[in-house]
DNA sequence: CTGAACATTCAAAGATATCTGAAACTAAGT
DNA sequence: ACTTAGTTTCAGATATCTTTGAATGTTCAG
């Protein structure tokens, strides 16, 4: 017999592959975007370490890894599980807000790069135009990308009240 | 006896190298975040791939390398020399305007996921809405980024005329 | 306090990604 | 057409990053 809910469990853990591999070519670890999308993917609210390894046929000392690379930037949470022994972890609210969100320390760095430059050069200088464009990007960037998170979290709040 | 100008390269080459270091760390390969802040901070307006490769101690082979996976994402371009035998190379006017512009594909890539995911899972599931709110913060995010940059050129050219 | 159940760490192995250097290729000048 | 300055390609060498697996640490239940 066929059961539809195996099947379900399947193709999600398959479209979470593909992301993971969208994701590692993107920059990120390639078991830490495994292990994220196993999380977002899972018809289960939480999943154990032991659970995610079984899963992705991992050893612990990876999964440790990865979710220690996670928790940091607020993509996902350990939840204090009564009756297990010991972390259970999930895919936090809004994780992707707070992912989009930490890249602002990104946009801070390319902004003091590029100041440092015209503090060197000075503005009137072929390479200080070229920096302080950068500079006037940057700044400009990191004032709106906040902004803009935080309107998202309204609308999206607002949405499901 | 000191020559003020070499100082500025000096100081401008560490400031470039610093810089270089944070991009590799967030994704970008070393030599071509080494490349492309080479061309950023320097005085020059082009540099040959010649320079590039000495300036850095890198191959010729590295220097092309890096050229080749810069050019397609609009950060520098190949400028036709009068005199020089070829390629000269320069930093593109709104190089990070674009770059960011470049962003919206992975963006695109995340709300395909998401909506995979909810197609398989349905909206009512746990997971369904986990995959609902990424849907959500991802079509947003898609909309507005494009909309904020053209706002940031406007506004850039506005201030340069 | 002790033992069981996990989790974490870390050295070594294995897998990847990257660079070099030389050969092959291209195009400009004569 | 030939020469030469300069670029690209690619196999092999090198450096870097990741994972494993076993030893070590931690916490909870009894």
């Amino acid at each position: 017999m066929h059961d539809a809910e195996d099947d379900v469990d399947h193709e999600l853990r398959e479209q979470a592959e593909k992301l993971a591999l969208t994701l590692s070519q993107g920059g990120m670890q390639k078991t830490t975007a495994r292990v994220m999308t196993a999380l977002l993917f899972s018809r289960r609210e939480t999943m154990t370490a032991g659970e995610l390894g079984e899963s992705l046929r991992i050893s612990s000392g990876a999964v440790s890894g990865a979710v220690n690379q996670l928790i940091p930037t607020g993509m996902i949470e350990r939840v204090p599980a009564p009756g297990s022994r010991r972390d259970h972890y999930r895919f936090r609210k809004h994780a992707w807000a707070t992912l989009m969100g930490n890249q602002n320390t990104l946009l801070a760095s390319m902004w003091d790069a590029a100041a440092g430059g015209v503090k060197i050069a000075g503005r009137e200088s072929l390479v200080g135009q070229r920096l302080d464009e950068m500079q006037d990007f940057y700044g400009f960037m990191q004032r709106e990308m906040a902004a803009l998170i935080d309107r998202w979290r309204e609308q999206y709040d607002a949405g499901q009240a």
